[in-house]
RNA sequence: GCGCGCGUAGCUCAAUUGGAUAGAGCAUCGGCCUUCGAAGCCGAGGGUUAAAGGUUCGAGUCCUUUCGCGCGCGCCA
């Protein structure tokens, strides 16, 4: 009861389901049972002049069914056995081209679409799967400050769970932080030697340290050997450096942290479970693999073999030492077994597809794919391309040195800062007067809105072109464009003295009757399945493009529909609450990507 | 050498996963501010989707080959 109470209306304000519905059983009417579980194949038409929504299945099925006839008779047969809900919500139903189906939606329908979807979930639905989902993502080292690297992993996998959070899911960021190992313990070696105050421990001496002991690794054997040997006591709880290991951490993570503030993440110290955590694992991982014969000995090391490639997977070095594809091995473990995870999310650079190929195969070999209810699993690599330079080169300072994330983040901010204060100054600019304080704070957003929105909208394989100054520039497809749409709604609520919450106070019916309405309607009414969309894919550009598409048709709309001097109080309440649905759509759709809607900019 | 990924307008990128005339932004050119915010709107030009073949009603998308770029390949992470 109270279950179809919340379903129901959802799912009455996303017109691809209703159409869906209809289209299935007039397929079944026209065909016969055996063809229940056939996809209508429903599309949105990008060419508004054929309709709204199109109708593809006919196609598809003409061949796979001999004697139906060609693709348009079949359409015309299925069109003739619709069931009379279509005529309710259709004005216009015909067959087209080489078999599609046109769909228009009568604007009563619209506006009882929009009704329907017009509560607090935005016709977003939940799922009902009440394992968590964990996301691998930042995976910060903590022997260097973060650089550019770092920051693709950590937005993306932000808006990933943002995302699955709004879908009803349970998500457990996991930041795997890199805190063991040899390079830690070459770090912790070099800081002793040059007998550095660790209590006082600046950023720039880890960053010394950190290229310093790497350059000693690389060409004295004795460091490398000293190395080895700090890493071996570390190993052991020797009392005085795990007190220097936690020093050299609380360092790097207090930066850390004053980043994900800078970045408006939802990450925090809580959020930490490093390889460090996993250590005392990593023996009963190799155990585990030998035992059940899947990893065997070569060569000293111990080595799991996979059929399709000559690749190996190294689990234990011929020294006795792991690697991190054990750690790995522990973590896709600990994840599904004892947190319950059905779906592990990896959002880490694309060169590590190998490796991750390899460890997922791997765990499914030995079983660690399946929660301890039975449930399967999905082991996913959301992989992403590299940030480049102007030169299209791994982006590098004029010195040759990585880019660190908190100068670039600093610079972003300080560009917002100063377009929003220099607008401030025009006297009929809503923000004029406004104290520093606030232009302080919507300048933040615009700068890491631009940012977030130039990473987040394309998409995740390729890589792309860090340009600051394109993507601050605020004019065409930006993260800024999209929060000027949000204010310029806020800005007529304010206007016209309604406050935010009085908007949701408007009852006045939808009423859908320029073409300006209808395509914004449209818009509106994709959200749900968007959300859906990239729930699935995993791929945020697809929200990205949405949310331009919604604004654009609400920059259309504002143009040509005047709102607060609508030629009458019943067409002015109707746009009025046309508006808030954008409003809250696109504030709670840059939510999603973790961007920040001002009400003003 | 083997493997993976990518190649779309001058530039940066989309293309609802095989659907109609391949779309946006930037840049260029032309219109629109005494009416709700011009960070905006309306319009124009710009394409052999790297190349060739194939699959079918239909291909940027799938298959084969070639070219170009990037990345990864047993004891780092």
């Amino acid at each position: 009861m109270a279950v179809s109470a919340v379903a129901e209306p959802q799912s009455f304000s996303d017109p691809v389901a209703i159409l869906n519905r209809a289209l299935r059983a007039a397929i079944v009417k026209a065909l016969g049972e055996e063809h229940a579980d056939i996809d209508p194949a429903i599309r949105a038409i990008q060419n508004p002049q054929f309709g709204d929504y199109q109708v593809n299945v006919a196609m598809g099925l003409a061949k796979q069914l001999p004697g139906s006839g060609n693709p348009r008779q079949l359409a015309a047969k299925i069109l003739a056995a619709a069931p009379p809900e279509l005529g309710d919500i259709a004005d216009k139903l015909e067959v087209a081209g080489p078999g599609f189906i046109n769909i228009r939606l009568k604007t009563e329908a619209l506006g009882r679409f929009l009704q329907a979807m017009d509560t607090a979930q935005l016709g977003v639905q939940r799922e009902t799967d009440t394992h968590p989902i964990a996301i691998d993502l930042c995976g910060v080292n903590v022997a260097k400050q973060m650089h550019v690297g770092h920051l693709r992993s950590t937005i993306i996998g932000d808006s990933l769970a943002r995302v699955l959070e709004r879908r009803g899911r349970r998500v457990l960021r996991e930041n795997h932080l890199g805190d063991w190992g040899l390079p830690i313990a070459m770090v912790l070696r070099e800081l002793r030697e040059k007998r550095v105050n660790l209590d006082a421990l600046q950023l720039d001496d880890l960053d010394r340290a950190y290229r310093d002991a790497q350059k000693k690794a690389e060409n004295d054997e004795a460091a490398l050997e000293a190395a080895k040997k700090t890493l071996v006591k570390l190993q052991n709880n020797d009392p005085a450096l795990v007190r220097d290991w936690h020093k050299l951490i609380d360092c790097t993570m207090r930066a850390v942290y004053e980043s994900f503030d800078l970045l408006s993440v939802n990450l925090g110290p809580e959020n930490n479970r490093g390889e460090s955590f996993y250590r005392d694992r990593l023996p009963g991982v190799v155990d585990a693999f030998v035992r059940s014969g899947i990893a065997h000995e070569d060569q000293g090391a111990i080595i799991v073999r996979f059929d399709d490639r000559e690749r190996p997977l190294i689990i234990r070095k011929s020294d006795g030492g792991y690697l991190y594809g054990t750690t790995d091995l522990a973590a896709v473990r600990y994840r599904v077994q004892e947190l319950g995870a059905d779906r592990v999310i990896y959002v880490v650079d694309a060169r590590q597809r190998d490796h991750f190929r390899d460890v997922f195969d791997a765990a499914h070999k030995i079983g660690w794919d399946r929660t301890k209810d039975g449930a399967r699993a999905e082991l996913i690599h959301v992989g992403f391309g590299s940030v480049l330079g102007a030169d299209h080169k791994p982006l590098k300072t004029r010195s040759g040195e990585n880019v660190t994330l908190k100068t670039l983040l600093v610079e972003a901010i300080a560009r917002g800062v100063a377009e929003v204060t220099k607008r401030a100054e025009d006297p009929t600019a809503p923000t004029h007067g406004l104290p520093e304080s606030d232009l302080q704070a919507i300048g933040k957003a615009v700068g890491i809105g631009a940012v977030k929105f130039a990473d987040l909208s394309n998409d995740l394989v390729r890589d792309y072109e860090f340009n600051l100054d394109r993507m601050v520039a605020f004019e065409g497809r930006t993260g800024p464009y999209l929060q000027y749409a949000h204010a310029r709604v806020c800005s007529i609520f304010a206007k016209a003295g309604i406050g935010m919450h009085g908007a949701g106070a408007i009852r006045s019916d939808f009423r859908i009757v320029e073409p300006a309405e209808h395509r914004l309607a449209l818009a509106l009414l994709k959200y749900g399945g968007v959300v859906a969309d990239v729930a699935r894919t995993l791929e945020p550009h697809r929200l990205c493009t949405y949310l331009y598409d919604l604004a654009d048709a609400y920059s259309t709309f504002y143009q040509e529909c005047p709102v607060l001097k609508a030629d009458d109080p019943a067409t002015r309440q109707a746009r009025l609450r046309l508006c808030d649905l954008v409003r809250r759509v696109l504030a709670d759709g840059l939510g999603l990507l973790g961007i920040d809607a001002p009400r003003r900019m």
